[in-house]
DNA sequence: ACCAGGGTAAACATAA
DNA sequence: CTTATGTTTACCCTGG
């Protein structure tokens, strides 16, 4: 990979002497680089050593001996040349910053070389409190906003409601324009030199200064180093700056990755978190997608939640890319297998919160259309509703079905239709849905039965439900054995969930050994209707008891009372 | 490889 | 005619 190749001398300073630079500076402006190499990830190893190598020779250069390496420019040199332009160029950034804010007067002739400007523009006081402020700007975090000049002190000060260990070095009035305004040494005493323990410039016995590292027996030696090596000067100014500059990236950084989390928690989380700032697309380096799910949930234009602004707005259709987290693995697209490996303990405590979660997550829930037709019905008073009444249950308790109604709504009437245990009653009103609970409990016998110990399996285990990883769980305090059921239920116990689980996992318990079947408080049995379709096979009456408990009540929650529609239409609130 | 269950898409019918 | 509601078929995917 790396070619021994290095820059020359001369090339070094071809690359340099568009800034002429005193070898000072350029010591400087190499730290410089080291620091800003540190921060972009794109510099790696390759160019660290590149960098320590034209250090080396450098030095050698300095010391007046002659390269001899081949002055061939290789295509790395030149990419390293183009970082430096570029680290250069950040600098100069920076500076302008700085200049704006008054922190900097650099003469307007003056191309505006880096290093000597700031001891001419500021006195030597404020070059201090300065330097006091950039190495104990660690405290300002609220960064986001503007990419550019992050750290600029009069925003560090003015705005960072952060409490900054060293009170503020700069009063108000001195912001803007013009310079800093002197500060009194009263002031100055609150920096750490008053706490000799917590000097962030020293630490282990080492100088901690940039670049410096030099052995301190004990704090004052380290002062007296400190006074002696990192006086105020160029260099130290300098240095000051480069710290600065990278201190503002690791708050870049820093920002980018709130940000980032943000995202990821609004997205997973709906309305627990506020999207503030707007995001860029999620790029999170993922696996994994919600890939059929999520592209086809959102055909054209992306409709999410207005909630969740940050969402991606890339075409979903397109692909994976987005939407994605390395923890969504077991969202999975949506023909999964509900039967897989989750292992999550049962706590009555979740499932209101994921009757919450779906509630406000886009998170498919890890249903059957069947099991939720059914359990819209079954929640129902009357045990019956129209179809309407079923979309209305599917928006109102999942945020995931409050878009995309052209798809999931027809997958909806395709089960009603296609499953015997939905049987369509006509109404007065017109027609309703029941279920047939039989049927229901008949379907999908598998292989489980005969088998206790898998059913046991299944019930602690309930791989069913869970949709959300490990990871997602524990980065979320919601564990999700998505009962949503049982919210409805008065009292949900382990007991009843336990059959609840069951039940949902799939009536194959009839088929085993029954015996668990738990009687179901209330269901009656069935509207007094007959049925207009029977899907063949009407009743079974070999066991008309089945583990029905469930649902036993009939009003869910009073604040979802009201049929709330949801439009359906993705209402294009984020396009782009 | 096969099969079953489930999801999605779509064609079609019918009633409102 | 449009829309909502049903029915049906086909195809795909996943997991056993």
């Amino acid at each position: 990979m790396m070619t021994p190749q290095v820059i020359t001398p001369q090339q070094m300073q071809q690359i340099l002497q568009q800034q002429v630079l005193s070898p000072q500076q350029l010591q400087v402006l190499l730290q410089q680089q080291q620091a800003l190499m540190l921060q972009q990830q794109q510099l790696q190893e390759f160019y660290k050593k590149q960098q320590e190598q034209l250090q080396l020779q450098l030095l050698q250069q300095h010391a007046g001996k002659q390269p001899k390496e081949q002055q061939q420019v290789s295509t790395q040199q030149l990419a390293f040349q183009q970082q430096l332009l570029q680290m250069q160029q950040l600098q100069q950034q920076h500076l302008l910053s700085l200049q704006r804010q008054g922190l900097l007067t650099i003469q307007p002739g003056q191309p505006a070389l880096p290093l000597q400007p700031l001891a001419q523009g500021m006195i030597p006081t404020e070059l201090q409190q300065l330097w006091k402020e950039v190495t104990s700007a660690h405290t300002t975090e609220e960064t986001t906003g503007n990419n550019h000049s992050s750290l600029d002190l009069t925003t560090t000060c003015v705005s960072s409601s952060a409490p900054s260990k060293t009170s503020l070095i700069m009063n108000p009035h001195a912001s803007t324009n013009g310079q800093l305004s002197v500060h009194t040494p009263k002031r100055e005493s609150l920096s750490h030199e008053e706490h000799p323990h917590s000097h962030p410039l020293y630490g282990h016995g080492v100088c901690k200064w940039p670049g410096c590292e030099a052995v301190c027996e004990d704090f004052q030696s380290f002062l007296k180093h400190l006074n002696s090596e990192h006086a105020l000067d160029d260099r130290s100014t300098a240095q000051c700056r480069v710290q600065m500059q990278v201190v503002q990236q690791l708050e870049l950084q820093l920002a980018k990755d709130k940000e980032r989390l943000q995202a990821m928690m609004t997205h997973l989380h709906v309305k627990s978190t506020e999207p503030k700032t707007a995001p860029q697309p999620l790029n999170l380096v993922s696996s994994v997608t919600l890939s059929k799910s999520a592209s086809e949930a959102s055909p054209q234009s992306l409709p999410h939640t207005p909630t969740t602004p940050t969402a991606p707005i890339t075409p979903v259709t397109q692909g994976p890319s987005v939407i994605t987290t390395t923890s969504m693995h077991t969202v999975g697209p949506i023909r999964r297998r509900y039967s897989d490996k989750y292992n999550v303990p049962i706590s009555s405590a979740d499932i209101a919160q994921n009757q919450e979660f779906y509630k406000n997550a886009e998170v498919r829930p890890p249903f059957t259309y069947a099991s939720l037709i059914r359990q819209a019905i079954l929640e129902s008073p009357e045990k019956q509703l129209t179809l309407n009444e079923i979309y209305n249950w599917f928006t109102r308790m999942f945020a995931y079905f409050r878009r995309n109604a052209a798809t999931w709504k027809n997958a909806v009437r395709h089960n009603l239709s296609l499953h015997k245990c939905f049987v369509r009653v006509e109404n007065v009103k017109g027609a309703v849905w029941t279920v047939d609970e039989v049927e229901f409990q008949k379907r999908r016998p598998q292989k489980i039965s005969g088998n206790p110990s898998l059913i046991k399996n299944m019930q602690t285990s309930h791989a069913y439900c869970t949709p959300l990883n490990a990871a997602l769980q524990a980065s979320m305090a919601e564990n999700s054995i998505p009962l949503y059921t049982t919210a409805s239920m008065g009292n949900p116990t382990l007991g009843n969930l336990a059959s609840a689980i069951r039940e949902e996992l799939n009536g194959a318990m009839e088929h085993a050994n029954s015996n668990e079947s738990d009687s179901s408080p209330g269901r009656s049995p069935m509207p007094a209707v007959h049925p207009v379709h029977v899907k063949e096979e009407p009743l079974d009456p070999e066991e008309a008891e089945g583990p029905l408990s469930l649902v036993t009540t009939a009003n869910h929650s009073p604040d979802f009372d009201h049929d709330r529609d949801y439009e359906d239409e993705p209402v294009n609130e984020d396009m782009e």
